[in-house]
DNA sequence: TATCCAAGGTCAAAGAAAGTCAATAGCAAA
DNA sequence: TTTGCTATTGACTTTCTTTGACCTTGGATA
């Protein structure tokens, strides 16, 4: 009496393991193949592919469309999971997103230049600040990213 | 599946490749060539060749027209100062923001890597929209270059 | 000079995906 | 039997691509 999303979910699974952790499908060709929905794609997607399960999905629409699943090396990585799915939430100040990259470069999850790409996207200079304009807050993180990058190569020379 | 269009993209930089950055073309043997509509070349190049891709259209009508593509090659810290200073400005939509990062990873400025995580810092997925609250958006941020983080080492085994 | 033809340009409509969301269906536990 | 979660579905939306009809430009030629 096997749930549609289960057989999904297993059939996924099975070609993530052939396919080394990325996979690449067509939602509609996928849906066909299982004679279902093909918003029930999304629905296998959303409730067993998620972050807290150790995935990353990313997607394109329009023709030649496609979605895309990467499992996550999360066994090594278990700090780095909890942080997203736990330590981070919903919001997060300055210092403690600091403290965060400073751990994560001191036990060698990231690189420092990692690190250093992280410190410059989540300054609290890159976000202008009340105005929920998000063109103005993503310029400033890319101006932002951009300028650590600079610091970064100049200190090699 | 494959996009004509990613096609046509790659072919062009192929070319501009050996050609040294620059390369004139007929628009329609191009479209013959790969058997689609002339106006196809002209999507391909307002999509995937403007001013912020790092290229530069010039062409001519009537007899003996022609389409010149100009690959803009300049100096690392020059094209940078550039971004900060002018390129990016006080707004900066999503697409533009992709645009910019995907011509410093052409022009190899920055590693792919660095691309990846400055894609996941400026994705509108990481700005949540109505909340002018700072902190949340920092979140949103954060999370977001971890995932990029994973999906990139994982890609490596 | 007027006309014609050979380009390239524009734009809107159609097509091809994927995403969202709310209504409904199933099922299990209380 | 009610309640409440998990699944399933389908209508509607959004995004990206492809096509074709029509427009504009510039050179050649009568």
């Amino acid at each position: 009496m096997a749930r549609i999303s289960d057989v999904i979910e297993d059939f996924l699974k099975a070609l993530l393991t052939e396919s080394e952790g990325e996979l690449e499908l067509q939602r509609n060709d996928l849906a066909s193949y299982f004679e279902c929905a093909p918003s029930q794609i999304n629905y296998v997607l959303a409730t067993r592919f998620t972050l807290n399960h150790g995935y990353y999905i990313e997607s394109r629409r329009g023709g030649g469309g496609f979605i895309r699943i990467t499992r996550l090396d999360v066994e090594k990585d278990d700090y780095m999971l909890y942080l997203l799915t736990e330590g981070i939430g919903k919001e997060l100040n300055e210092q403690n997103a600091k403290q965060h990259i400073q751990c994560l470069v001191e036990q060698e999850f990231v690189t420092k230049r990692d690190g250093q790409l992280m410190r410059a996207a989540i300054s609290n200079k890159t976000i202008p600040i009340p105005s929920s304009l998000k063109d103005a807050i993503r310029a400033g993180v890319l101006k932002s990213m951009l300028t650590s990058i600079l610091a970064l190569d100049g200190k090699d020379k």
